[in-house]
DNA sequence: AATTAAATGCAACATTGTTGCAAAATTGTG
DNA sequence: CACAATTTTGCAACAATGTTGCATTTAATT
């Protein structure tokens, strides 16, 4: 795990290279994504919100970022939004986050595989494909016994 | 479009066949899900629902279809879960929907794409795969200008 | 340091989903 | 076809989740 003084730098340099202002706040909520290697949901933020922030200010501000390209949205089938990092080529209202998700059904946890490719998926007559999201289930490497 | 018989046939013996009692709700619900050719949302359902069957009795029933293999559900980006009528191969406790979703942008209706495989993926060393769900957001057959 | 613009917290509200329980409907049986 | 057992429904109340307006605070700019 990187340190503090590391994690606080990039905190800073990702929220202005974003053109977001730094605020306690902002700062606190991405931090949490920078610690944390998977997805997290508006509820797992609330939990580890020991500072206080504001219900409504998670929100705004999970707006916010995914506005600006910082984390982006996982779909999920139980109708609980996830939120992630997005790598480095997100900006603001273009994402490229057609990696695969993995959720695993042992630990819960969401994993962002980064590297794994997206294939190439052959449409019917008449259809054509904006962005391409894959979500699979299973187990992940830490749960395997 | 079928005929009324044909449909109320159908909504019968499909409950049936699945085990369930015919009911009134059950029947008006499962009616909609054959009329409409793509996935409805509670929100949808609801609107349509003329009968004025009760809010609670929709949840319930969504979720006695899905667990008797009816319908599944599919997730999307913005936190609204959608319901489709399963294939036939369906039962219960073990869904067969390991097909294409595609919601398009313009009228913003799902579509099933029962006859486009899903591509298997290569996962990473520890990873095993469950289920796949794929999503793709574009431009529907009926929106092509 | 002062000004301007943006972000936050609060309160109130809207929407969505859940639970317990009595009344009503459905199914199987004689 | 009527009866009993079981399931389903509607209602009410509640819980959780998400939204909006506005006054106050905070951050960026000069």
């Amino acid at each position: 795990m990187p340190d503090k003084h590391t994690i606080a730098q990039s905190v800073n340099e990702l929220l202005k290279r974003h053109g977001l202002s730094v605020t306690e706040s902002r700062s606190r909520i991405l931090e949490m994504f920078l610690r944390e290697p998977g997805a997290l949901s508006h509820a797992l933020i609330e939990k580890k919100n020991s500072a206080g922030i504001d219900r409504v200010t998670i929100y705004r501000t999970l707006q916010t970022f995914t506005d600006s390209g910082l984390i982006h949205t996982i779909p999920t089938a139980d109708n609980a939004v996830l939120y992630a990092l997005c790598r480095d080529a997100c900006t603001a209202g273009a994402h490229h986050d057609e990696h695969v998700h993995f959720i695993c059904e042992k630990c819960r946890h969401t994993t962002c595989l980064e590297h794994t490719e997206v294939p190439r998926i052959e449409l019917p007559e008449g259809f054509r494909a904006g962005s391409v999201a894959v979500l699979i289930n299973g187990t992940c490497n830490a749960c395997r016994e």
